[in-house]
DNA sequence: TCTGGGGTCCTAGGACCC
DNA sequence: TCTGGGGTCCTAGGACCC
């Protein structure tokens, strides 16, 4: 048996847990460059707010309607995160963190009471940091999530499922009479691994419901389409394929791009940003105790704007591999170099680390050995790292410029214009382009 | 004017090997 | 007419998730 816990609307819980004033009101929260709605509330989502839409598309329902836009305080819903995640670690004795609002608790089977202590987790959740919750529990990963897709709307859409579902939903105390009934009542692409181009092929063969998907023979969906449809006709028909993952697997790739609130067009720009993506990426990547053997940059243009289009992408070997952050951002910058070209109204750039391994014993030795190596630069990162834990984000940052006077006097009108920051002045590394 | 930022897995096809 | 039969590795692209 497994459990899957999710918070309701959970970004717009968060800020509701701060201001209870929102409490009732449509709230959404935006995502970065506050571009486009990333969370809504039900208040939100009943004026019509669609996941993912532009705010410019929603902006004249702040007058109309009263809805309240926010920008997006990632760091606030990381905590609140982790102590949702432990309090539902509490209803048994695995857990995979899922999401940064989703769990599963697994190994279930034979526990007495198991609905009973689902709602008991649901509302101590609640208490202690109130985020309404849902709990769907079933023999499979797939159903749960179906459970809990029915403990939702069960209680936000009346009439959608039988009300007794609302909140917390266990299949296995279900009739199979009500089992069918949820079934049919499910549409395909509600159906978890089903997204819009499976579920349109489905329909064009006249399977339209879950019910539907559970009853093709998994065969036909490994034939026809792949073995991911065939666990989850499998999974839907109660045969548990997809097990619970406890430790994370090691990333195999870490990325870091953003959309510009405004277009760039310059080089300069372009650079600073590209370091700073490259930056971020490089914590992650020594967060994991991970070097990286390749860098990829990209850079492109708007897909919703006219003019001409750019999409150009850089990959950079770096050998041997490496996780300083000197020797990353001297990649990212070369290989923006290589792509850049002069006018376009670039939106959107990014950096993406490939070929991750762990960081051998071999490698922490190296590290330490040679002094004045290029490889002897981590004790100076984990000083970093520890500086920017403790005081908060680029503190003290790598500048990512050859030009060490303009480092400086960038630095210093920064310092004008802002909280006092320290910077080190370290100069690009060559990288040779494979 | 303004359109997210991460990730994973699977498959197909090509290059290359014996 | 028939045109070997496997393997592996790599990459690109598609599809999905939150």
């Amino acid at each position: 048996m497994f459990a899957l816990i999710d918070g309701n609307n959970f970004y717009v819980s968060c800020e509701r847990a701060f201001r209870p004033s929102l409490r009732g009101l449509p709230v959404v929260v935006l995502s970065n460059n506050d571009g486009c709605a990333i969370a809504r509330s039900d208040e939100a989502k009943a004026l019509g707010v669609k996941m993912g839409q532009p705010h410019f598309e929603i902006r004249h329902l702040e007058q109309s309607a009263g809805l309240v836009c926010l920008s997006a305080n990632f760091e606030l819903y990381g905590d609140i995160s982790d102590r949702m995640m432990t309090l539902a670690a509490g209803l048994g004795p695995l857990q995979e963190i899922y999401s940064i609002d989703e769990s599963y608790v697994g190994d279930l089977e034979g526990m007495r009471d198991l609905t009973q202590r689902a709602w008991a987790i649901r509302s101590r959740i609640y208490r202690w940091t109130s985020i309404p919750t849902c709990v769907g529990l079933a023999p499979t990963k797939t159903l749960a999530k179906l459970c809990n897709h029915v403990a939702k709307d069960a209680e936000r859409k009346p009439g959608s499922y039988p009300k007794e579902f609302a909140q917390v939903c266990n299949w296995a105390e279900m009739s199979a009479a009500a089992q069918q009934d949820v079934l049919h009542r499910t549409l395909a692409s509600e159906v978890w691994g089903i997204g819009r181009r499976i579920a349109a092929q489905l329909s064009e063969q006249g399977i339209l419901t879950a019910w539907d998907v559970a009853h093709m023979p998994a065969t036909k969906a490994r034939r026809e389409w792949s073995v991911v449809l065939e666990r989850t006709v499998l999974e839907l028909q109660g045969l548990s394929c997809i097990s619970l993952e406890q430790a994370p697997p090691p990333k195999k790739q870490i990325a870091s791009t953003r959309s510009f609130g405004q277009a760039i067009t310059d080089l300069p720009p372009l650079i600073e940003a590209v370091s700073e993506f490259a930056t971020r990426a490089a914590e992650k990547l020594r967060a994991g105790g991970q070097r990286a053997g390749a860098l990829q940059v990209f850079a492109h243009t708007s897909p919703f704007r006219p003019g001409p289009r750019f999409y150009r992408t850089a990959t950079i070997h770096l050998e041997p591999p490496s996780c300083d952050t000197k020797v990353l951002v001297g990649a990212a910058v070369a290989g923006v170099r290589s792509i850049y070209a002069p006018g376009y109204q670039l939106a959107k750039a990014g950096v993406m680390l490939l070929d991750l391994a762990a960081k051998g014993v071999e490698q922490q030795a190296l590290d330490f050995a040679a002094p004045g190596s290029v490889r002897d630069q981590s004790p100076l990162m984990e000083v970093m790292d520890r500086i920017n834990g403790r005081w908060g984000k680029a503190t003290v940052h790598v500048a990512s410029t050859g030009n060490a006077e303009k480092a400086v006097s960038d630095w210093r009108m920064k310092q004008e214009r802002r909280t006092p920051r320290y910077t080190t002045v370290l100069d690009e590394v060559p990288i040779a382009r494979a």
